[in-house]
DNA sequence: AGAGAATACGAGCAATCACTCGTATTCGCA
DNA sequence: TGCGAATACGAGTGATTGCTCGTATTCTCT
C-alpha cells in the first residue's frame, strides 16, 4: 500500500480559481434555494461551467458543502476577531460585552446569507456535522470563557448549560435579523439583545 | 360547467380510518426522516398499505402533510385548552403565567415529535404554510392578548414585536426539549422558561 | 341477491438528479 | 516545441421517487 486514497492531485492556479468560483456559486444558490433543492448541476451553471467540470474538483455535492463549511469557518473566525482579554471582560459593563461580541456575528451573518442555509438545516449529514462542530465548538466555547468570568458562581454543568441556551438564543433570531429589511434589522438586533441581556443579567455578577 | 374539480368523493367508516392511520404512519416516519427524505411508499408501508392505496386517499405528498398539519393545528388548539380571562392574567404571578402557558405546549410538543419535523422545515411548500399559519396566528394572538394586560405600557407594534419574540424564543427551544432525555427534560424547561423570564420581566408592569 | 361504489393492490411509468466517461482543449515545464 | 497532466465538456447512466393504472376485492344499499 503506498498510494492509498490520498492523493489530492496536484492543482495548477486555474483550478484553485475554479473551486473558489464553484464555492461562490454554491453559496448563492444553496442561500436562494436551500441544501436539498439544490442541484450540483445548477451550481456548475451558476458557475459558469460543465458538471463534468464540477466533479473534477469536488467528488460529491456533499463534497462542496463541506468546501464550503469550511471557508465558512475560516471567515467567521477572522470576522469575529481575536479572544478578549480576561480583564476587558471583568470590566466591561454588560450592554457592552453583549454589543461587542453580537454586532460581529450578525455582521458575518448579514453579509453571508448562505451560511444558514448550510448549517441551520435540520437534517445534517455526518460529514458536514464534522465540518459544523468547529464552528459552534468554538462559539459555545468562547461563551463559556466569558461565563467563567462574569458568573464564576457557576457549576461547570451550569456555565455549559447556560452557555448552549445563550448560543442556541442567537441562532434562533439571528434567520429573522438577516431576513429583516434592511431599515428594521436595527430594530430586531436590539431585540435579540434584549433577550441575551435577560438571560445574562440574573447570572451577571 | 358542472361537476368542476369539487368533489370530495363518500367515504365509507373503513377509509376516514385508513386516512386516520396513514397520518399516523406518515407523522411517525416524518419525525424520524424529516419531510424531504420521507417517500410516499415508506409512509404506506408504515401504514400496512400499498403505494396505490395511499393516493386513494390524498392526491400527493403534500396533501398528506397538509392533511397533518390540520390535524396537528385542532389537536394543539385542545390541548392548549381555552383563553385565559383577563382578570386571571393580571393577578397572577409572572411565574405562574409562564408555567401556565408553557407546560401545556412543551407536552403537546414532546406528545407529537412529528409536529416540529413538519414545521420548523425551512422550505415550506405554500400550501403547508397555509396551514401553520393559522398556528403561528393563534400562538401570537393569544401571547399579545397576555402583552396587553400585563405590559399596557408597550405601544401596539412594540406588543406585536414583543410578541414575536417571545413565540420565537418558545419555538427555537422547544426542539431541544423533545430531544432530551427524559431525565434532562425538566432542567431544559427551566431553562426555557427562564429565558422568557428574563425577556418578560422588564416589560411587565 | 346483486349492482355500483369504495377500497386495495403493486408493477411500472415518467421525471429528476447525483454522478460518470470518453474525448477534446489548455496549461506547465523541460 | 512537445509531452504529460490538468482542465473542460456534456450527453448519458443508474438509481430513486412521486405517482398512475388496470384490475381485483369488499363494502353499502336496495
Amino acid at each position: 500500500m503506498e498510494s492509498e486514497e490520498a492523493r489530492p492531485r496536484r492543482r495548477q492556479a486555474r483550478g484553485e480559481r475554479r473551486m473558489s468560483e464553484i464555492l461562490d456559486a454554491a453559496a448563492a444558490v444553496f442561500a436562494e434555494q436551500g441544501y436539498e433543492k439544490t442541484t450540483t448541476n445548477a451550481v456548475a451553471a451558476a458557475a459558469g461551467i460543465s458538471p463534468g467540470s464540477l466533479y473534477q474538483f469536488f467528488r460529491s455535492k456533499e463534497a462542496v458543502a463541506q468546501a464550503l463549511a469550511d471557508r465558512f469557518t475560516v471567515q467567521m473566525r477572522a470576522a469575529h476577531g481575536e479572544a478578549f482579554a480576561p480583564a476587558d471582560l471583568a470590566a466591561m459593563d454588560l450592554d457592552d460585552l453583549i454589543d461587542r461580541v453580537v454586532d460581529p456575528l450578525v455582521a458575518f451573518n448579514v453579509a453571508n446569507p448562505g451560511f444558514k442555509a448550510l448549517f441551520a438545516r435540520p437534517d445534517m449529514p455526518p460529514g458536514l456535522a464534522t465540518a459544523a462542530g468547529p464552528i459552534q465548538s468554538a462559539l459555545l466555547g468562547r461563551v463559556e470563557a466569558i461565563l467563567a468570568v462574569r458568573a464564576p458562581g457557576l457549576s461547570a454543568p451550569e456555565r455549559t448549560r447556560s452557555a448552549r441556551v445563550l448560543v442556541q438564543i442567537f441562532q434562533a433570531m439571528t434567520p429573522v435579523v438577516v431576513a429583516a429589511p434592511e431599515d428594521e434589522r436595527e430594530a430586531e438586533v436590539r431585540e435579540l439583545k434584549k433577550v441575551l441581556r435577560g438571560y445574562l443579567a440574573p447570572l451577571d455578577g
